[in-house]
RNA sequence: GCAGGGGUUCCCGAGUGGCCAAAGGGAUCAGACUGUAAAUCUGACGCGCAAGCUUCGGUGGUUCGAAUCCACCCCCCUGCACCA
């Protein structure tokens, strides 16, 4: 077996990725052999968020230091719901929807770990494969028995459902934490394993399977938690204009997933570039420096969309996301070719055709219905300030009525083609029908 | 089941008969400034290009007029009771 990278926990501390760990400094000892770890991943969608990245990329770590990543996938603890410091208690998700779920998230965290590289080679699992013949009275002998309710009740992740005026928990989702503690203990049991990372909010479930791995097989398993993500302006991570940015490239393209890293602000940048690549932390520091001596744009956050667009979408991901981007925000966009637009589309830039009956239609309603705006109102706002321009020319809100001059053949790229630009971000690319 | 407290526009949260499409804050969008930043300032922010239309858990009612008052219903929370 390959050597074990010794500095992994101090690598890890150096990028500010640990937040807690179970076992006063045990951990560097038990991680100087090669162990097997694993993180778990709820199927809640039909695609993981950036949210899940830093754990992701964090079993990537492990394994690139030598340690064998297990990758759970929640088909069990999906139907549940997780209520860690969740303010509501959630619905439930149809279990035919889940089980959809979980063969789409299955693949998707494939692509973050190595199958085939001999002893430490990863796995994906699925915790439903060991609770749905369970019987609920063995459940409650063997698991319930270990748990003390007085105990869960204090954890801080349910406090709030318990002191909270206006909501409370059901025993469903109170019940959550011993299915995640038992997946440890049965991890612990099949493989071997004997660490879970997760996120900060999973503390009270890591530590549950920590001790339920103790009682049931007198095993000693560790648990590490990474921070939460925050940004420096207190608003939420991950989320932009158009929603949340997903992994999958149908629901975020990879030209939208590089520019949302594109769009980080200075006082992340570097901390992201820590958390999301594999670049070396001294020449984080170094990328930092040198942006601090040169006075206006910085490099950092080419570099980061870069790296992290290359490590979800790959190099053709990147190179798409990088072309459209260099067209739309450098070049210039009269010399685009039919190939170049037609590639464009293909690349993920938003487009539609426009109805061959466009004539009848206001601009604002065609702006609209091509989803550059969620209401009208937001469309001629943009109209009145001269912050729409088609293959680059300002149309004005005195053009609303007439979209066939806004849209005339004779203006079309390439014959058919139209760049509608709304505020300085905002892309669409319009094709006349044939 | 009983008692008490609630359900307001994306979120938080004011509003208890007209001056309410509904304060304020957050988020979001656009403009200026910039670096496709940040901060700041400006405008928008139920729907509609507009005239206008539709909202304050639901349904009826009182009233010239209701988010605000009344009745019934639904849902949530807290406590108590019942099941034990």
């Amino acid at each position: 077996m390959a050597g074990v990278d010794a500095t992994l926990l101090k690598d890890l501390d150096r990028r500010g990725l640990i937040n807690q760990a179970t076992g006063d400094g045990e951990l560097a000892q038990h991680l100087a052999e090669s162990r097997t770890l694993y993180c778990g991943f709820d199927p809640t969608a039909d695609s993981l968020h950036i949210g899940s990245l830093v754990p992701l990329l964090t079993l990537k770590r492990f394994q690139a230091a030598g340690h064998k990543p297990i990758a759970l996938v929640g088909g069990a603890t999906g139907l549940i719901g997780d209520p860690s410091f969740k303010a509501q208690e959630r619905s439930l998700n149809a279990p035919e929807v889940v089980a959809g779920w979980v063969e789409k998230i299955k693949a998707q965290v494939s692509q973050f770990v190595d199958f085939d590289c001999g002893e430490n080679s990863a796995m994906v699992v699925n915790n439903l494969d060991w609770t749905r013949e369970l019987s609920v009275l063995d459940f409650l002998r063997d698991v319930g028995k270990y748990f003390s309710v007085n105990n869960m009740v204090n954890k801080e992740s349910v406090k709030q459902r318990i002191q909270r005026e206006g909501e409370g928990i059901s025993f469903t989702e109170f019940s959550y934490m011993l299915l995640q503690s038992m997946d440890f203990s049965e991890l612990y049991k099949r493989y071997g394993c004997t660490l879970q990372i997760g996120g900060s909010d999973q503390w009270g479930n890591i530590t549950g399977g920590v001790d339920l791995t103790r009682r049931q097989h007198r095993g000693r398993v560790f648990g590490l938690t990474l921070p939460l993500v925050t940004k420096a302006d207190g608003t939420k991570f991950g989320k932009t204009e158009s929603g949340t940015i997903w992994l999958d490239a149908k629901r975020t393209s990879p030209y939208a997933f590089y520019q949302f890293w594109l769009n980080t602000a200075d006082a992340d940048v570097y901390k992201f570039l820590r958390y999301f690549t594999f670049i070396d932390v001294d020449e984080i520091d170094e990328i930092e420096a040198a942006d601090r001596e040169h006075s206006g744009k910085p490099e950092a956050q080419g570099i980061l969309a870069r790296e992290v667009t290359r490590l979800v979408h790959g190099e053709d991901g990147l190179a798409a996301a990088e072309r459209i981007s260099r067209a739309l925000f450098s070049g210039d966009i009269s010399e685009l070719s039919a190939g170049d637009l037609e590639q464009l589309r293909l690349d993920g830039l938003p487009s539609s055709r426009l109805p061959q009956q466009f004539a009848d239609n206001s601009l604002i309603h065609l702006l609209v219905e091509a989803g550059m705006a969620p209401s009208g109102k937001q469309v001629k706002d943009a109209l009145g300030r001269n912050a729409v321009l088609v293959n680059g020319e300002a149309v004005g809100m005195d053009r609303n009525g007439d979209p066939q001059s806004v849209f005339s053949a004779d203006k079309a790229l390439a014959g058919r083609f139209f760049i509608v630009r709304l505020g300085k971000k905002k892309y669409h690319l319009f094709e006349l029908a044939d």
